[in-house]
DNA sequence: ATGAATGGATTACAAGTGTAGGATTCAACT
DNA sequence: AGTTGAATCCTACACTTGTAATCCATTCAT
């Protein structure tokens, strides 16, 4: 069944991140993955593993006399959920005029552009 | 000055949007725009309304008894900022892989294609 | 076996948010 | 001039979030 999906918060989202790149991995191997990354105290992220277990974000298995930790929800499903409530918001929820947006405003290379249109060039039928 | 943008939550954009739409606007007109769109209790527009003007959102001048409230802040710098956050957030920060992602994988229309390829075209030099 | 370290659970706490209700004030109507 | 109604201002209150500190139980080192 189509579980629904947790809110995740900033913060949560990069813990995700790195339980998404790989996993299981225990608080210990999030942390260190984290490091340089964010400033956290080893405290702070424990209490963000924590949440997104209650959440039912990430669920975990004993792994001696810690715990493995690994994503119930999948990125894919998480990125489209958050990038429609994303476009609702700021775009009234059509894809269009944002990317009508980005193609004209944001800076791109030369070889984004190609890449870019190329996509589009094989989407024309 | 480049003033800081606060940061505009979820239901105070709505209000954001109302004004950016048409400004200025007494309170009262804000809660009919909004009618049909969002159902809040005309308190709780009111809430949002101040707490825009707290953040230095919305400015407002005296009409008659009541205010006329306008932005303080451009849509365009709004969205930008919002947009920014949202693609560090989901997709590390880059936009090209998010572009990719849309041009590649959402539903458009060949006349949509058409417009965005016409948006590209005009950015190669 | 005892004390230290470690992992997880519980608690903390302020700011922000969604969602209003109540108090106050000022103008307009009777 | 008093009452009513509308507009604003102040207050409320629970939940989320960022950011930890403290408590507790269990393991490891001596």
């Amino acid at each position: 069944m189509p579980t629904e999906l947790p809110r995740i918060s900033d913060a949560e989202w990069e813990i995700m991140k790195v339980l998404w790149g790989r996993s299981p991995q225990s608080a210990n191997e999030i942390i260190d993955a984290l490091d340089g990354k964010r400033d956290w105290n080893p405290k702070t992220v424990r209490t963000l593993i924590k949440r997104l277990t209650e959440k039912r974000a990430i669920g975990y298995s004993q792994e001696g006399r810690s715990y493995a930790y690994f994503p119930l929800v999948r990125e894919e499903d998480c990125v489209k959920s958050e990038t429609h409530s994303f476009l609702k918001r700021i775009y009234g929820g059509t894809l269009q005029p944002m990317l009508v947006h980005f193609l004209r405003e944001e800076k791109l290379s030369q070889e984004e552009i190609a890449e870019l249109r190329k996509i589009l060039d094989e989407r024309k039928e």
